[in-house]
DNA sequence: AATCATGGTAAGCCATGACTAACGGTAAGT
DNA sequence: ACTTACCGTTAGTCATGGCTTACCATGATT
């Protein structure tokens, strides 16, 4: 896992703007539409569905079609990629535990 | 821990970059000099210079005068920023783990 | 079938950021 | 003291990315 991989640069790039955070920890916490999410926000629809496609392209969020609704849910995809690459970085006594988090965490 | 956390935004946005994440990983994996991180790379070393300033304010690295030379190494501090925000979007039984982790490294 | 609701896409504008060249500043060597 | 080595900063250029307006496609409703 090194820094040219591409879905750990899609997941970094996606969490690196405020919005796109803020759209993530709001679909995290729950489920949504499209519209639902621009309802409270400063920003128009179309900018919202443009940070949904870069979620959707990072695996961090996923689409599922609803009437003509689309209700966007977490996908952890790209959080694991994330946190994969993070972990080679502890070490010692803190290794061991990211180890077995880890290990756990690919079992599902 | 919120989207507009701005220790966070600055790990994010500094990893978001490919040719940071490059640095990073060289530095953690053997502190280095600037130069030395110049050298074999295709880009000047005042961009060198500039990324490391961004991994400094993101307390992703750190440097230690050393004569002229400044030596730069890891520092976990932000790499810490990153797990916190990403634990808490891990669930069910993957939370408790990590939970554990998170405790075990507050310990340190 | 006609309309409405929902949401993805394209074009264009503007702000941000990554890069190089040039400069300045400090520590070591002769 | 002078030179050399090492590094941060500034000014300016160019590419990237986020935003809005406008448009188009699809599914539900009457």
């Amino acid at each position: 896992m090194a820094y040219h991989d591409s879905s750990l640069h899609a997941a970094f790039t996606a969490l690196a703007d405020p919005t796109r955070r803020d759209l993530f920890e709001a679909i995290a916490a729950r489920p949504c539409s499209v519209a639902a999410l621009a309802a409270n926000r400063p920003i128009s629809r179309p900018a919202v569905s443009q940070h949904l496609k870069v979620l959707r392209e990072a695996r961090l969020v996923k689409a599922e079609p609803q009437g003509t609704k689309r209700i966007y849910s977490l996908d952890t995809a790209g959080l694991q990629a994330i946190r994969s690459y993070l972990d080679q970085f502890w070490t010692d006594a803190l290794g061991a535990y990211s180890a077995e988090v880890h290990r756990r965490i690919s079992e599902t």
